[in-house]
This record gives C-alpha cells, structure tokens and sequence, in this order.
DNA sequence: GCCCAGGGAATCG
DNA sequence: CGATTCCATGGG
C-alpha cells in the first residue's frame, strides 16, 4: 500500500529458520506483550508494534507503518546457533530428551530496561497479571504510539513518586520499578558495562536495584543482556531441578544453563512432569 | 475465607 | 551465613 506521500505505509520482512517454534518462543514466559492475533501473535518491543507468524520454517515480520524490521530476526534469536547449543546440552542424557520435547525454543534478545521493569513486575506474581500490570504502565506512562503504547523510558519512570503508580496496582513493587529507573538513568547502572563485566559481578549491580534479587538479575541477564550462562531459579525450576537434577545441572550445560533452564521452565509447567511418576 | 503466583527485604538467630 | 516472616494484588 502507498500512503499519501508515496511511501509504503506498511512493511514486510521474512526470515527463514529450522527446529523454531515462534509460539513456544514468544509463550514460554520470556515476554509478556505478545498475543495471539489471527494466525500470528501481535505484540510491541520497546516503541514499535509488530505482527509475527510462522509458516513452517518461515517467519513473517510485519508492520503497519514504513520501518525496518531486520531487527526482528536478533530479537527472535535466529541469527545464534542452536543446533550447536542443542548437541551441548544433549550430552547428558536426561537433557538430551527435554531439548528433545522443547530445543524449539530460543532466547530473545530483548531491551534491557524493558526486561529489567518487567521482571520486577513478575515478582511473586502470575504470567495473566504480570502481562496487564505492564500493559496498563505502558498506557498510564508510555509514549502514546497511535493505536499502541510504547513501553516507558527509564528517565520518565525516574521521575515518578510511588503514589503516581497507584494505578498500576502492582503493590509492593511500585517504589522498585522507581529505584531501577533511577539508577539506570543516571548511570548507576550501565547496560554497556552489564554487558562487558563478568557474570557475577553484573549480577551484583542489579541486585543494588530494590526490588532486585538472585530470580530478576538472572532474567535481566539472560533475556535483557543474552548472557546465556545465567540460570535464574523460580518456583518451577527449582520443584523440576529437585526432581530431574538434584545433583544439580550438568556440566555439559554451564556455557548455556540458560538456555536449558528454559527448555527445564516449558518441561515442567507444560509437559506435566510434575504429575507423572 | 484459603492458597498460590517466574521473589525479595527485613529481621531474626 | 540460613531460616522466617511479611509484603499488595488478583484469580481460582
């Protein structure tokens, strides 16, 4: 389509992948504004809303408006090699059969400050509510996108008191979504530097964050900062790891754990492994 | 009313 | 250090 000026008005981009599923993908707990929509998922990453779908090893990326969208495929992680990634993992043999049930998943590369908020957010909380809770701080506070709202900038979120957040009803978590935007607005917390330092040491800098212990750091490095080797402990993985690995995780897995503990997440809360004998 | 949810801070000993 | 308790909110 054209719009007045001649230009397109929407934008279109395919990738193509193998051993991907985009609804495993985008439902396994890593992102929270993704929903179905006809064929595909309809969701928004940072300021820019775009249509997924997956027709067999081919991805579809679109938008409404004339951008790029080669961005798309980073985010998706399709440009890492998780054949590779796979085979590690696969040399135990209790491993090799969930990445069997679940290898189709990927980790996203998403933005950081969008990650670190969200996983705050997620805190002793539940997928369902976790996803309104950042929609309606999308809509009180993001940028007015037409017909979608961009996720808040750290500066705006700084600028808050906690009683501006009463809307949100996200309880005790409002004066820690202030505290990280603070912190990372002022450069207190530098994703530049998140991304260079050593794993245990990033670690440490996030967990100054209020509201910010071993679980959020964990995610905000695997998902926010794609530092693979991060293995965040929730509720489930700690029940699946007592189960599957009480001696702890395989050795074959430390440069990934990360990886694997999202094939372990989707094993335990989708396969009903917790109910089988 | 109860329990739980992709936890973490405060406060013990 | 580790173990307990409390924390807002909403859904089942």
């Amino acid at each position: 389509m054209k719009n007045l000026f001649g230009g397109a008005d929407n934008t279109e981009k395919t990738f193509f992948t193998s051993g991907f599923s985009l609804s495993d993908t985008l439902n396994c707990g890593q992102c929270f504004r993704f929903r179905p929509c006809g064929d595909g998922f309809s969701g928004v990453v940072g300021d820019k809303k775009i249509t997924l779908r997956q027709d067999g090893d081919m991805i579809t990326a679109a938008s409404d408006r004339n951008e790029d969208l080669g961005w798309v495929g980073d985010y998706l992680g399709l440009n890492d090699d998780y054949a590779y990634i796979n085979k590690m993992l696969s040399s135990d043999e209790k491993l090799s059969e969930i990445t069997g049930r679940c290898g189709t998943i990927r980790i996203m590369r998403q933005p950081f400050w969008e990650t670190l908020e969200s996983f705050i957010i997620s805190q002793n909380n539940n997928i369902p509510r976790i996803q309104k809770i950042i929609e309606r701080f999308c809509e009180l506070f993001g940028e007015d996108m037409g017909g979608f709202y961009a996720f808040p900038h750290a500066e705006t979120v700084a600028g808050l008191r906690e009683e501006d957040l009463a809307e949100l009803h996200c309880g005790y978590r409002a004066p820690y979504l202030i505290d990280a935007a603070r912190r990372v607005s002022d450069g207190t917390v530098s994703e530049d530097e998140l991304r260079r330092i050593p794993l245990d040491v990033a670690r440490k800098t996030l967990m100054g964050i209020k509201g910010v212990g071993p679980k959020v750091a964990d995610c905000t490095l695997l998902f926010g900062l794609h530092r693979l080797e991060a293995f965040p402990r929730d509720v489930w993985i700690k029940r699946a790891m007592a189960e599957l690995f009480p001696e702890g995780l395989p050795e074959c897995a430390s440069c990934y754990a990360g990886v694997a503990q999202q094939y372990i997440f989707h094993y335990a809360r989708n396969m009903g492994m917790l109910e089988r004998d």
